[in-house]
DNA sequence: GCGCAACTTTGATCAGGATCAAGACAAGAT
DNA sequence: ATCTTGTCTTGATCCTGATCAAAGTTGCGC
């Protein structure tokens, strides 16, 4: 027996294997395991800017992202393009059972990713039922922050948009620290104002306009153009148009 | 042995216990599990316009669509509304591993479910590990769906949000029947003009006008307010504005 | 038949965000 | 220092879809 539990990402553990400390599959690795895994994994990197995969693209291998950040997009053909994930430390890319990317990965950040071959990988879910259980799950989280996203997309005004965001990135970036949000935490924006944009649905002209906006009714403080201070958490998620108390994707 | 596969919507088969050919967990019952699965099984059926379970509500059982459809949606405070998921039969309800339901389900038309209280079919999902590997594929299948989806809210004007879920309306319905679409083909909507306006992100009037602007330039006809005639599927599909072969949502 | 309620269409006006256009700013490169 | 390049901001104008309002349609109960 063992006491490893199904980490979130607030509760993430050293996996022994990979550098830093995530949540995902390869997280889970159990000693005895580990030979097998080191014959069927490997480390990827990606500059800034560089994709991981086009839509459509065969794909031999399921990651988790070690470190770095990269999007999850789709593009018409007339070049409007809708973000559709968000993809952070621990989260998880790939699908056991397909043989093709159904959208495009674009590392946004230098990015790591932990790979796995796609078919070892899909025996090994078989043979280890409790990783395919996991998998659900996260599938579940995924697919709930998918369907919340979309009230984002179909009703929030710009200004709701633009606050929606920020409050997941302070959220995100506060989890990774240890001490509790004291009030007036900052972050990195990951993401340009195109990038923002095509998340959001909007122009980056749009973007840019409600940033200045919240920062001049003082939701928000900016150092430069990236780093973000956000005085009061509370202040900037009633301006997100949802419920006080949570059910805001995580 | 038996040769039960992985059905998709566009193959579905008798499930041998229950009243319509449906793709769902309880589709793939096997013969030995029959005995076992009526004592946990049930059918819970509701009228068109009641609800099946609220955002929130404590949720003892998974179910599957039997007939007729629903809505998953969400609503902010102020009353803005966006449905996030329309339930047709084959379609699943419910979270192996989750007590509260993440969204509202209201029954649009009568509404039959098959219903599995939740211990029970997690119990069986753990000796039955197919169970858990079907609902993973599943559950990939909605997520690819409701990212599609995103692309729909954010980037399309409203003449192509109402011929993309015409095109998926279609298309569900093409699906039921055994006949290939000999041009011409034609549906009822079972939507009104406010649950197409909630589930693409505008208002009814909007609906309503770019309905009967469709209409005006012949790329759908009508039958009174409900029942759709589309002439030449090819040409409703170019209006919104997806790429001709393939990638819209299911 | 009539009346009523729910749904739908249509019109007039408004406004939020898109679009077009010009600069501002910062970091590198030469 | 100057030029370049990419990113961001700001302004002016336009247009799509929202909003407000009224009337048309359908189905149902009586």
């Amino acid at each position: 027996m063992n006491d490893i539990s199904f980490n979130t990402r607030a509760n993430t553990r050293d996996c022994g294997t990979c550098p830093i400390r995530h949540r995902a599959v390869c997280a889970r690795c159990q000693p005895d395991e580990l030979e097998q895994l080191d014959a069927i994994k490997y480390y990827r990197t990606f500059e800034a800017g560089q994709p991981v995969i086009w839509s459509g693209d065969p794909m031999e291998f399921v990651s988790s992202v070690v470190s770095g950040i990269a999007t999850l997009s789709q593009t018409m053909e007339d070049g409007r393009t809708q973000m559709v994930g968000l993809l952070l430390p621990s989260d998880f890319i790939g699908r056991p059972g397909r043989n093709t990317a159904p959208f495009d990965v674009v590392a946004v950040t230098d990015l790591t990713l932990c790979c796995f071959r796609k078919t070892p990988f899909e025996n090994m879910m078989e043979k280890t039922p409790a990783i395919g259980t996991r998998l659900l799950q996260m599938t579940l989280d995924e697919l709930d922050s998918a369907r919340e996203w979309m009230i984002v997309l179909g009703r929030k005004t710009a200004r709701e948009k633009i606050a929606s965001l920020l409050t997941i990135l302070a959220r995100r970036d506060a989890s990774l620290h240890v001490k509790p949000p004291r009030d007036g935490m900052s972050f990195e924006l990951p993401l340009t104002r195109e990038s923002m944009a095509d998340y959001l649905g909007l122009t980056l002209e749009t973007v840019s306009r409600q940033v200045s906006a919240l920062k001049k009714s003082g939701v928000i403080e900016l150092q430069g153009k990236r780093r973000v201070i956000i005085p009061d958490l509370n202040r900037l998620i009633s301006e997100t148009g949802d419920d006080m108390d949570g059910g805001l994707i995580t």
